[in-house]
DNA sequence: GCGACAG
DNA sequence: ATCTTGTCGC
């Protein structure tokens, strides 16, 4: 059942005032508003032990989200716990309000874990975004759940040349604004595009990234969601 | 008015 | 995001 999801913070009207419905403007001013519970303040020092990557993957003609939750276990880098739930597309895709599209089945996904996390690693913007309320400061503020964004690409946003070392990082700015880092998590790799979602700092966020980092461009949590979340594709060839 | 634009 | 085989570079 879903045992994590009823030890969440914040009830749903509070986290989708408008029921996920609405006009474009009407979801734009839902993150306005929700961005002011966005909090920087780091929850821990260090890297926490139970860290669950989440990602969708939709289906080939958009129909069907596929969400996945895989939690894992920060001391091996390894996955101790995975959950997946598909769900009916609810929305489009319109850049800026990536959440109201994703999240719903994400939640959904997160609630079958056996445990409580105690970070989150999500595909997408934490606060490098418009109104600073990307789906990683959504899934944070939605959860109660400190939170971190790792974007394959910038949504908006500038940055000094990065050099191609491992381990290169550059700050992310809006208009002057700091609000995520760029860092090459793997030599010859695009580099990814980390920002805080909910309780942690930009420094932090990239540190904990880094962290979870092995031989792939992208950290354990968020790549192991990423594979689990991929639809069964057909090998079938009549 | 014209592009840019997480996944 | 997804559609897709082989291929070039770290």
């Amino acid at each position: 059942m879903a045992r994590v999801l009823k030890q969440f913070t914040l009830p749903p009207s509070l986290l989708f005032p408008q029921g996920w419905s609405g006009t474009v403007p009407d979801l734009r001013r839902i993150q306005e508003a929700l961005a002011g519970r966005v909090s920087l303040r780091n929850a821990f020092r260090s890297l926490p032990r139970w860290i669950a990557g989440v990602d969708v993957g939709l289906g080939r003609f958009a129909k069907i989200a596929r969400a996945a939750a895989v939690l894992v276990d920060s001391r091996t880098l390894l996955p101790v716990a995975e959950a997946v739930v598909e769900q009916p597309v609810a929305l489009p895709y319109i850049p800026g309000l990536l959440s109201f599209r994703e999240l719903p089945v994400v939640l959904q996904a997160l609630a079958q874990l056996p445990r409580r996390p105690d970070l989150l690693m999500c595909d997408g913007q934490g606060i490098a975004h418009p109104r600073r309320f990307g789906i990683a400061a959504h899934l944070g503020v939605a959860t109660g759940l400190p939170s971190i964004g790792v974007a394959k690409s910038i949504l908006v946003g500038t940055h000094d040349s990065l050099p191609g070392r491992q381990g290169a990082q550059r700050p992310l700015l809006i208009d002057g604004e700091g609000v995520g880092t760029v860092l090459r998590s793997r030599a010859g790799c695009a580099p990814l595009i980390v920002s805080p979602g909910h309780r942690i700092g930009i420094e932090r966020a990239a540190d904990f990234v880094m962290a979870m980092l092995t031989r792939y461009r992208l950290p354990e949590p968020t790549r192991l969601a990423d594979r689990l979340s991929k639809p069964p594709r057909d090998t079938e060839h009549r």
